[in-house]
DNA sequence: CGTACCTTTGATGTGAATCAAGAGTAGTGG
DNA sequence: CCACTACTCTTGATTCACATCAAAGGTACG
């Protein structure tokens, strides 16, 4: 099985225009990018398990990677599935903790992985950077407080149609196309549904004209509506 | 109703001994200290609502403060039952947000609002400051995740007997006597339970011998045992 | 000593999981 | 190109963990 394409990468140039790193003076990213190395997954590989030591983060070239809980039983619930340009893994770093979760390729994909030693002593040059590293685990914070709630407050059904209001382009015009960005059953699992509950709640959904469903296309004729369904 | 104890404090020598800052040189925490600003709750009393605006954060001095998402139908989730030395807020002062969930004084309580400003003006002059904000945060999104694995890959006994091993003493013991911290409805709430279920789960624990309860006293002879109840 | 809240217990209801099976849909190799 | 295999997705029947509803002790406190 070949992994993903071969061309040559740019580290250094890459780097720069992840969010993490955008304000940082190129010259103080050189170290960063020396020590930083890509790694190339096919789909289906594992990148990390569940309680290995973390020496350092993650950041998405290309392709698509899960964080997941595993389970003996092979029912493992996925935590979020990250694209291009996201980065994981920044918050055991600080500690000494293995990785809580498993990483996963769920398709090829492309990672650079970035070692801890430099991040900490840019982190102590470049204070522009600390800041910046903070509010990225805030918002990270902010969203798992945001899935906290969503579990234990809304029934199956308002949480699709959460994740889907969420996947909505922000304009405020009343319709929106979204293409699902991975499989039902990754997203089931996301949401803590079993693959079976989803599939019934799409056809309740589409039955009752608020969401039309083709396949990974779904279209909704009135976003106002879907966003005030309270069942 | 009369709020809490009425002695003077010094919020310098507080601020100085909490976790977050001991390893901050005592000159640095002048400016910090100069702008906090002590608060006074009565039980039930409200600190801030979900939705107001986040100006820094909090540290408590002594009492108990429950951080939960409101709910129209009263029945709120509490996310956090926190106490003497904990703070919270951090994150959210580090974007433009604001809170997420809402603080309320579950026993009459002092706490300390620590504004934005010279936090940030401290992760600017001092490093290690910025990375003990960077643990803190760090660990707080630990805790977090394994909250969203709770509730979604375990029981509600399992949730019981995990919250429960959590507050036993670390030492190898093999048994443990347990004060709960909290009323059982707010435990409860933790645990995404109903008052009712966890009433039921205390007293099934107790008959099968895993547990003995009286009141908020917990006893538990076989730690071990009680690891391994697989239900 | 009464009012308000916390906790327990029982009866009943229900949302979503599980079990089982069939219908697409896609990638593989002859 | 078609048969073969392996998923992914859908649909129906059944089950179960936990919530809800209802009511009765306990406990704390003004």
């Amino acid at each position: 099985m070949a992994v993903g394409k071969p061309e040559k990468i740019d580290i250094a140039s890459i780097i720069s225009r992840l969010p993490l790193f955008v304000e940082v003076p190129p010259a103080q990213l050189q170290h960063v990018a020396a020590e930083s190395r890509e790694r190339r997954l096919a789909k289906g590989e594992m990148l990390f398990h569940k309680g290995d030591p973390a020496r350092g983060f993650f950041v998405i070239i290309w392709g698509q990677i899960k964080l997941a809980f595993p389970s003996s039983t092979g029912n493992e619930k996925v935590v979020q599935v990250l694209g291009p340009r996201q980065s994981f893994g920044e918050a055991v770093m600080f500690m000494d903790r293995p990785y809580p979760v498993l990483a996963e390729a769920v398709s090829d994909a492309m990672v650079l992985h970035i070692p801890r030693k430099p991040v900490i002593e840019l982190i102590e040059r470049d204070t522009s950077f600390a800041l910046a590293m903070l509010a990225g685990l805030s918002t990270r914070l902010h969203s798992l407080v945001h899935d906290v709630e969503s579990y234990s407050l809304r029934s199956s059904t308002q949480r699709l149609i959460g994740y889907l209001l969420q996947q909505c382009p922000a304009e405020g015009k009343g319709t929106a196309e979204i293409e699902l960005p991975t499989s039902k059953q990754l997203i089931a699992s996301l949401l803590n549904l079993t693959p079976e509950t989803l599939s019934r709640i799409f056809r309740d959904l589409g039955d009752s004209g608020l969401i039309e469903v083709h396949g990974r296309l779904i279209k909704i004729p009135d976003i106002a509506r879907l966003r005030e369904v309270d069942f």
